[in-house]
DNA sequence: ACCTGAACACCGTTCAAGT
DNA sequence: ACCTGAACACCGTTCAAGT
């Protein structure tokens, strides 16, 4: 977390961009100040909903009822507050999701990584994986884009310094870093929906259809496999999938020769 | 598609589960009708709606207007019909886009793979991926199984059966189906997510704040990444990842002595 | 400056009633 | 059997007004 210290110019006040409101908390954060230390100027009401309350409470919901009930509505319940305060302190839902997101990065440990590069690339990849897992709710912001929330920047950064140690160039560590991170995404996605879908007790109908469709002459193999289906399908294979895929991006450059 | 054999029997009565109904389409494919072959008993008013023509409705509203705009409501519109009335031909909103999927793939040419078992497996993710590619608008629906679509099923086998002809036992062919699946569905939710944004014609937001983190002491490689980033990402690298996480997977036994 | 209430423009789905 | 209208229980967000 650097505090920012170039930071571009504010491209929000041009034409068709109609988000004029900076939230209370982008300006301290400029000022380099908390709301304690401010003392200057006119103090207008004192404020009784904060950034921090809100994540907070939002936390709490997402922790005991699920994201499925995390809402603007629903939060502002929870804060004994309307939906519309909330729009004061973040400016939209998918920045209060985003800044749950940094808040999480923030409190997972730095983890100490393998100075060996196909170790590192492979440690900091499960960091990657792990410290999302905690968190699924956010996943379909995630899904939004690849560069990742700045507080887990520094994962980033081993896995593409990880891929040149490894002897790949810089693009091609970018796109080991991308297939890993489609990977993670995936399986991430799968796993939280099936979980979802599972807390509703419920075997979604058309598998049914798609076992009963299984014949022997016309898929020999899954109808072989279908009794077992569930079971092998629930296995984790997340690290040995990660392990296989880095082996395969390594190996395309014969990089694979200075690891272990 | 098979049509299905034995099927299992329907445990939608048991108690906990409130979905009697069931969609006069399914009906008839019990008894391998088509509407117009029916004849026998009182026939009430004689339906306006069909699943037919609700589905193409909703696919005509998916490539017209994009998914965001597929509702309920909006369909029945275009129907000039009630939303309730397109609940007596899909059970949910959920099914209807199984429907859509299952339509799609059916239309998608049934292709003819290499023998050789690893192109083969190959050729059949590839094919995977692009008969998804060109419905995105499902992505979040096949997020949720890991067993595709029935008219998608052929794909599996040939995954399956050319992973065991590459020397993987049975459930090591499982096992990297599922990876390359969590590499598909990652990275078409990703693709998808970027050309709706990307639509919506402004660069997210927390991209600069992450872009403004990189320091170069703190995080060299992206900092000295920093300026070509976007251009390095928006290579399609898709089929790139796949080559090299299909020989990942296999390296692991021995078989890919096997292939070319 | 900070917050509220009412309103806008939506969702998916259920239920009782109509023909 | 097939369809309708009204209603339920929600969404995210905007806007004008209050203190």
């Amino acid at each position: 977390m650097t505090p920012a210290s170039s930071r571009p110019p504010d491209a929000r006040e041009e034409a068709g961009d109609r988000r004029p409101l900076r939230t209370r908390h982008e300006q301290q954060e400029d000022r380099g100040m908390s709301p304690q230390t401010r003392r200057t100027g006119r103090t207008g009401r004192p404020p009784r909903l904060s950034q921090e309350a809100i994540l907070t409470a939002a936390q709490r919901i997402l922790d005991e009822e699920g994201p499925e009930h995390l809402s603007m509505r629903r939060l502002a319940q929870e804060l004994s507050s309307t939906a519309m305060a909330l729009y004061h302190h973040v400016r939209d839902k998918d920045e209060l999701l985003l800044l749950l997101l940094e808040r999480h990065a923030q409190r997972f440990p730095r983890l100490r990584l393998p100075a060996e590069p196909r170790d590192r690339l492979i440690a900091a990849s499960q960091a990657l994986h792990d410290i999302l897992a905690e968190c699924p709710w956010i996943v379909e912001v995630l899904a939004s884009d690849d560069l990742m929330a700045v507080s887990a920047l520094w994962i980033v950064e081993n896995m593409i310094d990880a891929g040149i140690e490894c002897g790949l160039s810089p693009e091609e560590a970018v796109y080991a870093y991308r297939v890993i991170w489609y990977y993670t995404a995936g399986e991430l996605t799968i796993r939280v929906n099936r979980e979802r879908h599972h807390a509703g007790l419920e075997r979604p109908p058309h598998r049914d259809k798609a076992f009963a469709a299984l014949t022997p002459e016309e898929f020999p193999r899954l109808a072989a496999l279908a009794g077992q289906w569930d079971e092998i399908t629930t296995r984790d294979t997340h690290h040995e999938g990660l392990v296989a895929i880095v082996d395969g991006l390594l190996s395309r450059t014969g990089a694979a020769r200075k690891a272990t």
